[in-house]
This record gives structure tokens, sequence and C-alpha cells, in this order.
DNA sequence: GCGGCGGATTGAAATGTTTCAAGAACGGGA
DNA sequence: TCCCGTTCTTGAAACATTTCAATCCGCCGC
């Protein structure tokens, strides 16, 4: 008739046997934790010193349960592995790790299913937030999860119309200032390595591009190529020299950002057409490598840590969701790094 | 006596309305989420349209409550700014969300109280296991951890004695692969610019970068000169170039990582010192740019998506426990890619 | 000696799931 | 008609917290 004890399956402890070992009420326990002024001296010594001997750890999410609300927030990239997304990380982390909030990473794959898939689960998890760079064109279903109290806010990607908070580069803006420089030097046959033109920052840039073709008086379908890759990555810009005419084709080439470029400046070196010499190439991002490649790469800088701060103090002001449906959107300029590899 | 309805202060919903909605109990729409197999054709169809009807969500703090561990899985990394971890990233992500898993992204900005913080919290949200790049050199509190349950994998860190699971590239081979080449090349005053030695990282390197030179019959002591930076980024790597008498002195700075080879590689070029001519420079990681900077940079490459490929692999087996305390190392080879920063 | 007061503590309800023993409904065979 | 087995469904317990109204206790003033 003594009690049997199993140490080989031991449960984990909870407050209640913290409560038992310091002779005291779980609401007190509770009160240790996180009403500390509540307790008299003594009580919150032996409390604690319970907690500590028997290596007490709280449940976080029975927290959320009783809360009804986790303390993570998302943070859906397009893709990990490009340098512009970890550059912007950082910025992000800082702020976020002020505020006691854990980063969970989700990274779509630019697949508008696999974004779908992680939003459900975050939403699941109730967290008060998250911070998104959308796959997608269409952003209705974000809002819809606004509407049901998930703070939300659009990274690299003006929010426009709805509602949405956004942090944003000026797209539009930046390809205006990539075109004119171009054009400036003297180029009148461009190619554009863009990615596919559902993704808004593309087809953003590209609207620049345009523009500052049509404002030097000249017809952009006579003077940009565009080619389109499926994926922004380095392989895939090499690839697409295949399907160039670099002979009688364009003298320059624009690349939608600085992974695709890094890619295009192996392909012509591979070719043995010399930068920019024969073909002037930039890029667009001036990643941290970008003006130390061979040839450094002109390119358009995005401020990527300030992007990420502003984007996670945002989120912050719209998960506590005080101030009702009030929006806000910041939008950074870009700027224009002239390097080598498009030097005259 | 009219019901009140409040839609202003709405309630979430659970499944206990959904369960009304459908005309069933709670029970049985728990096992349409989870046990279809056992509910009737027509109760499943009815229970399915009440909950796209009323757009419930599930609570995954409740299930975690109810499961005793949650399903996201922490990633701790030294520097989120470090290209080799976003390097190694995506083969993490990928492995993970196979499983469906959340990735938890914790940054210790190689500070031992953040790590530990990031620890406890982690702790709390009951994770089945941690990918871990330790900021000390003591790793008892990892044990530990391992030990109330928590599984446990070292990343781009040997396990030694210490009954953990771990996946690593060899850094003293890569050290000695780095020192053998340089030697080869005639050099014989090296400055090995490293990261403080308590990270395990630096302290491998260093002695294989040793083993290299006593391989050859020379003095470490004589041939090489450490430079200890407090951070491994590029901006350090440039100010260790104030420190370094440069004439006279090294022909050969070898950088415990190409972030720093990148700042050394921009410093040299401001101050008119040209590589590989004047000095020889190389780096370690491999990381996507460096084969495209200028001049392209000689480098220790680490199989990086492999290495978070495998981590997350034998976190997966080690989290669920099956095998009692069995143990695995996975070391990966280093491989030697030469390139014009070193040629002669 | 008693009413009341304020600080400290308690006990129970509530949070949203999953699981499981038990019950209901139904049909088939004797 | 009764019994039994199968298939579905139910209701309650358990998970680990937080919160809050209620209680307890010592003490002060009258």
């Amino acid at each position: 008739m003594t009690d049997i004890h199993k140490p080989a399956e031991r449960r984990r402890l909870s407050m209640v046997d913290v409560a038992a070992h310091a002779g005291v009420s779980v609401g007190t326990v509770s009160n240790v934790l996180n009403r500390p002024e509540l307790v008299a001296g003594p009580t919150l010594r032996r409390v604690r010193a319970s907690i500590k001997a028997l290596g007490f750890v709280p449940s976080a999410p029975a927290r959320q349960l009783r809360a009804g609300s986790s303390r993570s927030v998302g943070v859906m990239v397009r893709d990990i592995g490009n340098p512009f997304f970890t550059e912007v990380l950082p910025g992000i982390e800082t702020r976020l790790s002020q505020e006691e909030l854990l980063l969970v990473l989700c990274s779509s794959s630019d697949s508008v299913e696999k974004e779908a898939y992680y939003l459900q689960i975050l939403e699941q998890h109730r967290v008060p937030g998250i911070l998104i760079t959308p796959a997608g064109q269409d952003i209705s279903h974000l809002v819809e999860l606004r509407r049901r109290g998930i703070g939300m806010v659009l990274l690299d990607r003006p929010g426009a119309d709805s509602q949405l908070c956004a942090v944003a580069v000026d797209n539009v803006r930046g390809g205006e200032m990539a075109g004119a420089h171009l054009l400036s030097l003297g180029h009148r046959r461009i190619a554009f390595l863009n990615g596919p033109s559902i993704v808004r920052q593309c087809a953003d840039r590209r609207k620049g591009l345009d523009n500052a073709v049509r404002a030097a008086g000249l017809d952009p379908d006579e003077v940009v190529t565009e080619i389109t890759l499926p994926a922004l990555t380095p392989r895939e810009g090499e690839a697409a020299l295949e399907r160039l005419p670099l002979r009688e084709g364009p003298t320059a080439l624009f690349c939608v950002n600085d992974t695709v470029a890094l890619g295009v400046l192996r392909g012509l070196e591979q070719r043995g057409i010399s930068v920019p010499h024969d073909m002037a190439v930039m890029g667009y991002d001036d990643v941290e490598f970008a003006a130390l490649l061979s040839p450094s790469l002109t390119s358009v800088r995005q401020p990527k840590h300030q992007l990420g701060q502003a984007a996670a103090d945002l989120l912050l002001t719209d998960a506590r969701g005080d101030s009702g449906h009030w929006h806000q959107e910041i939008v950074f300029q870009p700027e224009l790094m002239v390097r080598a590899s498009t030097r005259a």
C-alpha cells in the first residue's frame, strides 16, 4: 500500500506541483509569476525557491489559451534564399526581441498555396500579427485576416487601396532611376530581366523603366525587351542569357535584383563578353556584396535594415489594434548607386 | 426578454459553436477534424459545412496544451546577418515544412545571455526540438535541456563528448586546407583574422592552420599572426587592416569567413593594395557571392544546404525520442575553392 | 468587545482542445 | 420477440494557466 513512484514516466511539472511544494494555492503561484507585488515577502521567497528547486517551467500554450493570443509574430517572405530578405530580417528581429516576441519564419517559395497554408497555421496559432511579402497580387485574403483581428503589415509592397499597413520602397521610382541612368549613358536597346509580372515589385520596376523611356521621348516597345524568369536566382539569370540575341541585341541588361545580376555577370564572363565595355549590367537592391562584385555592380539601393525595423514597428502598433481601422503606409526612397558595371 | 446579441464584442469561435451549429457534440467535431474515417458521411458533410459557414479556425494553443508539445522547432543562430546562416536556413526550412513544423528563428547575437533567454522561452513553448549554434563554448545547459526531453542538435559544431547530436563541417580540416594552400604558394607570413577563440569554429580553424604550418616544418608562432575581431562583419574586417603592419608584414590574409573577407577586400582596394599581387586573401564558407567578388575570392566551401537539411533530419529523429539516448554526429568535409584572390 | 478595514490568500470558473469509456441506434439472426 | 454486434455519437475528464469574487486574519478605533 505504499505510493508507487514512477520516475520512468514522469509527468511535466505544473503550477499545481509548485503550489503543493510551497504549501500555497495555485492562484498564489500564478501571482508570484505575474503580479509579484500582490504577494507577501516571505511567501514570495518560498514560492520562488520551490520553482527553482523543482525546475518548473511555465507552459506557454496554457498561457496563450487563457490569454487568447500568442507571443509570436509571423514573418512571411517569398524566398529565404534571397539576400534581400535576409538583410531585412535583422531589422525585424531587433525590434521583435525588444518586445519579447518570437519570430516565426515562413517562406512561401513564391507559391500562393504554400502562403495560404502558412497563413492558416499562423491563424491557428493565434499570432497577434503577420509581416508579409505576398506571393500573388491579390491580397484580399490578407485584408480578411486583418478584419478577423490579426495585425497585418505588407513588407516591401505598397498597401494601395487595401486599408492595410505597409512599408515599402518606391519601386516605380527605382525603375525610373535605373532607366534614366542607362539612357543617359546612351543605351537605346535595354533588356529587362524581370520576374513574373504578377509580383508587384516586378511590375512596378518595369513601369518605372517605361516611364523613364517615355520621359526621354522614346517608345518603350522599341527600347525595352523584357525577359521573364521563372525564379529570381543566379542560375536563372545565367540561363536567361541563352534567350538573348546578344549580337545586334541589347547593349544594357537591367536585372530585377542583384541575385539575378550575379548570375548574369557570371554568365557573361564565361562567354567572354566584357562588362561594361560590351554590355552594361545593373541590378536592384544593392545587397551587401554588390559593391564588391567583379566588376562592381551598379544597383538601386533599398534601405533594408530600416525597412525591417519600420515594418516591425508598424506591426506592433497595428497588432495592438488600439486605434481601430486606422492604417498607415511608409514609403522609403531608393538610391542609385553607380559603379563599374555601367561606367562608360 | 429577447436574446441580446453583442456583435461588437464577439468571442472567437470554438468547436462548441460549430457543434451547436451542426447539431452534434464537440467530440464529433473533433473527430471530423482529426479522424474523419470515424464519422458517418452525412454528419461529416454537415459539420464541414458548418465549419466553413462560421469560418471556424481551431486553436493551436489549446491543441498543444492537450498534446503537451507544440508543432514548432527553434532554430538559434549566432547572427542572422551572416550569409552563412542564411544559406543554411533554406535547407532547414525545406525539411521542416515537409513535416508541417513551424520554424521559430532566434538570433543570439553572439550573446550567451540572449541565447539563454531564448532557450527559456522555447522551453516554455514546449517545442519538441531546437537546432542551435551555441554562442559560448559551454554547452552543459543544452545537455540539460536535452535531458528534459527537448530534442537538440548542434549546428555547425561538433558535439564532442556531450552526448548531443551534431551536424558539422570539419573546421580543423578546413583550416589545414587553407593553410596548406597559402604555404604552397610560398607565403611565410600569414595574418589570420579570426573571431573570438571561445567560438569553437574559430578555434578549430586556427588549429588547422597551425597543423598545416607544422606539417610544412615551420613554427606557427613565427608564421601566423592572429588578429581577433570583435564581430565577424565586413566593417570589422576593414577596420582590422588598421591594426596590421602592412609593410614588411604578412603577405597573405586568411579571413575566418567570407563576410570578413568582403570588408578586407574593400579596405585593400581603397588603400591601393592589389590583390593577389601585393597581398593574397582568402575567406571561408564560400558563400554565394564569393566566386563573383573582385577579385574572385578563394575560400573553403561548406555544404550549406546539405548541412541544414541533415540538421533538420537529425532533429526530427531526436525529437521523436524513439531510440532513447542514442546520439549521432554527421561531419561533412569542406572543399578548397581556389580563385583569383590567391592566384600567383 | 465589536465593527470594519485592508492586505494576503484561496478556490473555482473559464479558456478550447482531444480522448475514451459508455451509450444509442440499427439491423440481422435465432 | 429478443439478443447481439456494429457503427456512430456522446459527455466528461484532463491539459496548465489566469482571473476574480470570496474569505481569512490581524489590527485599529471606538
